[in-house]
RNA sequence: GCGGACGUGGUGGAACUGGUAGACACACAGGACUUAAAAUCCUGAGAUGGCAACGUCGUGCGGGUUCGAGUCCCGCCGUCCGCACCA
């Protein structure tokens, strides 16, 4: 027999030619059929596919295919996310047009991904870039500003005032733009939002439901909606100190019982009041803009340094008229939370201790334990310089001491809520959230034009329905900064649709979160005249798996599960279904070491040869011969150059080859490190099965051979092997558990190799049945050598079509099993005994154990607990 | 700064609901085949002591609960991710 090699890179493209003549993965809406919608988080079309994109890919296409065996109706499509910043810098930089550069990556990205051999419905492929997606779109935006949870609002913005441009958090690196390097400065500009703060609740509630995401990410999105229960709470402000008009000062806390506590307020740089005192005090004003300059990146402010200067104005404690406090400006509140005022307490507030030690504030304790030792460490911590933060009772806080914090939340709640402040209560409760509302507006030209035109009689108009999509004009120019669509010759001017007067359209556009908000639904019906299908809509979704990375735990996914309920109440979903993805796993990244040259050059991974193993292991710059260093392992990425092409890696070794090592080894939800060696050993697997395939032509029998009546030992075992694999396979691939299922299909390689040695009775028969299910629960791993191997076996049929072997239950269980025997906890010998021996049985036969009686060394056996199937442990 | 996760041999990892830690793979070492190499096949291996039988230690660190802890609890350390205009 001839050991030919499997030639991967010749027999691929044959299979995918296959499978797409025959329309295999082509899906239709079927009601009598049970469905399975797997959906991976669509790519932006930067160019290029990378290994995230094959670990994620192949992750879904697993499961896709392990259904489609399974017997469900499969919706697997993909799509592209294709509006975006990085084709207006392309355009910038090489002066294409922002369409023509994403509709070429496009092309090249939808060769790549062919490669892979994905079980894609390509026919429902589509870009959001196209105005036939994002017509409906703004129909979709239509429909929520006719409901009101799409408005304008005034909001802030990085602006670069070199190039008189808007700049993402990203361009400003150190409060700097990227291009201009000048000082960025926030700015307040008319923006569009979506009122996601509406369905806060819901959208925090619902997360219970959501028993197949995982728990981490729940948390996270809990943590970002912030739901919290609080007291709004006036201060009045002494007029002798007070700007003009001022006459008090509203502040939000979660901790109305530490009030006796409170030393100082601080309210954010742009709080009205912070604005009136700037206006009167130089100081402030350069304090606020120095604040300005921060950039609106949130981790920036909250990181920076804790700062603040003294307005001069006085606030008068609410419990007590004769209580003065002082009202600073700080660059740690947030004009978006709450009222972007706060009251410091700072005994209890690590971030208000921190200040108050800066500024020479009182820290006054007003909770501590009751136990006199735990009292004494928590009053020793806070005269340290560290918040307590813990429980406990009431001091220093009069009539309020010896309530625990409940009580004298509620305590002063009720009482400032009868209190009288120019009329009004003193206090109000309040539930507050962290959530904001999604400002989508973007000074930008490739993304979904908002369909609204500014009529100055009229005001806000909506574009009439017949008239969308509105569509971006394709003579612009990114010679210079800022937005083409604003500086367009004839685009913006437009007749008002009400008035019929001289009007302009709005030049922002949206988000592309916004584009990727709702594509899961526009997949199940890809060219319906409405955004959605209510059939097909109602048939597939929710989406049965979704699958994509951890960094959009937080706003992609809140964004859907937002705009599943917008649509709900606009009529464009079933207003029952509000979760848009019934499971969500989340993969980890892609990791490559990383390399420098000598100058201290970033090298990529193919310009270097490795030599030497563990410490001796040196790195080579091959071009010039010189010595490179290796670096840590990090995420791949373009500017530390340790990147590798999954090209290169298909062209070489094959897509099945990428395919099996990204699942092998590291759990799907963790960082996978890409090595040679990895890559080199699911090869070797390959070419092992293939001559296993060999090897099982000659001994094995024939297809369709009948059953033999009984079967030898031998064949009972490997019989065994292959039903528990196909038992356990199916469960792992279920439970994306891809790495322990290769571990599985290895075991059953290496019992098929094993077997190969043996003679038994039916161990012909047995062979022939262990590899075509070897074969088959390969198929959703390695689908092209999976084929080929079927066709090897005999069949002039599609593996691709063929249902997942059912296994034999009676094959599953052994009858008897091998037990632990612990003597004092430690494991001293074992034992094998039928599966059904009862305690007593195993405990005769535990201490009659050599291992078991030189453990005890003559001592009394006081206990002996015995857990049968699992283990037996003897306390001596 | 705030929020979230993760940590097991030389390496990636496995271990069902607290029950034999290290499955499976990579790397390594020895052997077989070969003129030789590659490929392949067989064998070995957590660390440590011992010729061996066998013992001791061992899941980031320090405590705790339990007959029994990688798994549960408390406190640390380290690494990574998100923070609202990157996608």
């Amino acid at each position: 027999m001839a050991a030919e090699r499997y030639n991967a890179p010749d027999r691929e493209p044959h299979w995918q030619k296959v499978w797409e003549e025959r329309d295999c993965f082509l899906t239709k809406t079927d009601p009598a059929k049970p469905k399975c919608y797997v959906l991976e988080m669509f790519p932006y079309p930067s160019g290029r596919i990378h290994m995230g994109h094959v670990r994620n890919y192949t992750m879904g296409d697993v499961l896709a295919r392990y259904k489609r065996a399974r017997g469900f109706n499969v919706l697997h499509p993909m799509g592209w996310d294709a509006f975006g910043m990085p084709a207006e810098n392309a355009a910038m930089e090489r002066q294409t047009h922002p369409a023509t550069w994403t509709y070429a990556n496009i092309d090249a990205m939808k060769h790549q991904l062919k490669s892979m051999g994905l079980a894609i419905d390509w026919s429902r492929e589509f870009a959001t870039c196209n105005p036939s997606y994002y017509r409906h779109q703004q129909r979709l935006f239509l429909d929520m500003y006719a409901k009101d949870l799409a408005y304008r609002r005034s909001s802030k913005v990085n602006w670069d005032p070199v190039d008189h441009t808007v700049l993402a958090n990203e361009q400003v690196i150190d409060g700097r733009g990227w291009r201009s390097g000048a000082l960025v400065e926030q700015r307040e500009r008319m923006q569009w939002a979506f009122k996601i703060t509406a369905f806060a609740d819901d959208l925090l509630e619902a997360l219970n439901t959501l028993d197949k995401w995982p728990e981490k990410v729940r948390l996270m999105q809990a943590n970002w909606i912030g739901r919290s229960e609080g007291l709004m709470v006036r201060w009045a402000l002494d007029a002798a100190t007070a700007p003009k008009d001022a006459t008090e000062l509203e502040v939000f806390t979660t901790r109305p019982d530490t009030l006796y506590g409170a030393s100082f307020l601080a309210i954010a740089p742009d709080h009205p009041l912070a604005l009136a005192a700037a206006a009167s005090n130089p100081a402030v004003a350069a304090f606020s803009e120095e604040c300005r300059r921060m950039g609106t990146s949130v981790a920036a402010l909250e990181s920076a340094e804790k700062k603040g200067i003294d307005t001069g104005i006085v606030a008068i404690h609410p419990l007590d008229p004769t209580w003065k406090l002082p009202v600073y400006v700080a660059n740690f509140i947030l004009m978006e939370y709450g009222t972007g005022a706060i009251f410091g307490c700072p005994a209890h507030d690590q971030r208000d201790i921190e200040f108050a030690r800066t500024y020479g504030l009182p820290v006054v304790p007003v909770v501590a334990p009751t136990e006199a030792k735990a009292r004494a460490r928590a009053l020793a911590q806070v005269e340290a310089g560290e918040a307590y933060v813990d429980d406990g009772v009431m001091i220093n806080s009069k009539a309020l001491d010896g309530l625990d914090i409940k009580a004298a939340f509620n305590a002063i709640a009720d009482r400032l809520e009868g209190e009288m402040l120019a009329g009004t209560a003193v206090a109000k409760r309040k539930v507050n959230y962290r959530l904001r509302d999604w400002g989508i507006s973007r000074q930008r030209y490739w993304g979904c034009p908002i369909p609204i035109i500014h009529c100055p009689t009229c005001g806000e108009v909506p574009v009439p329905v017949d008239q969308l999509p509105v569509k971006l004009p394709e003579d612009v120019s990114f010679v210079e900064p800022g937005n083409p669509l604003d500086r367009h010759p004839t685009w913006k001017h437009v007749d008002c649709p009400k008035c019929g007067s001289k009007a302009v359209r709005e030049t922002d556009t949206m988000d592309t979160f916004v584009d990727s908000s709702w594509y899961f639904a526009r997949f199940t019906a890809p060219n319906a005249e409405t955004p959605v299908d209510q059939t097909a809509a109602d048939y597939w979704l929710p989406v049965d798996q979704y699958i994509g990375g951890i960094e959009h735990a937080i706003l992609h996914l809140l964004y859907s599960r937002f705009f599943a309920r917008a649509m709900g109440e606009t009529g464009n979903l079933s207003p029952s279904l509000k979760e848009p993805f019934a499971a969500l796993f989340t993969q980890g990244m892609v990791v490559h070491e990383t390399y420098k040259s000598g100058d201290g050059q970033w090298l990529l991974p193919t310009d270097v040869r490795i030599e030497g193993e563990g410490d001796a292991r040196r790195a080579t710059e091959i071009g010039s011969g010189k010595p490179a260093e290796i670096g840590s392992i990090e995420k791949m990425s373009k500017s530390k150059k340790n990147l590798v092409d999954p090209d290169d890696i298909i062209q070489h070794w094959g897509a099945d080859c990428a395919r099996w090592f990204m699942l092998s080894d590291s759990p799907p939800e963790r960082d996978v490190i890409w090595t040679e060696t990895g890559v080199a050993g699911a090869g070797r697997f390959i070419q092992r099965i293939w001559r296993l395939m060999g090897e099982i032509e000659v001994k094995a029998a024939p297809k369709d051979a009948p059953r033999p009546a009984d079967f030898g030992e031998e064949a009972q075992e490997l019989r065994r092997a292959a039903h528990k694999s196909l038992d356990a396979v199916g469960r792992n691939i279920e439970a994306l558990r891809f790495n322990v299922a290769v571990a599985q299909l290895y075991e059953l390689s290496n019992a098929l190799t094993a077997a190969l040695a043996k003679q038994g009775a039916g161990l012909d028969w047995a062979l022939r049945e262990a590899i075509e299910h070897l074969v088959q629960m390969i198929g959703p791993m390695m689908p092209h050598l999976a084929e080929e191997c079927w066709a090897r076996l005999g069949y002039n049929t599609l593996l691709a079509d063929q249902p997942w072997p059912q296994a034999e239950a009676a094959l599953l269980v052994d009858d008897r099993v091998t037990i632990a025997v612990q003597v004092n906890g430690k494991r001293r010998d074992e034992l094998t005994v039928a599966r059904s021996a009862s305690k007593e049985e195993i405990e005769t036969a535990a201490l009659k154990l050599e291992g078991v009686v030189r453990a005890i060394e003559g001592r009394p056996v006081k206990k002996v607990i015995v857990v049968p199937q699992r283990i037996v442990n003897v306390v001596a």
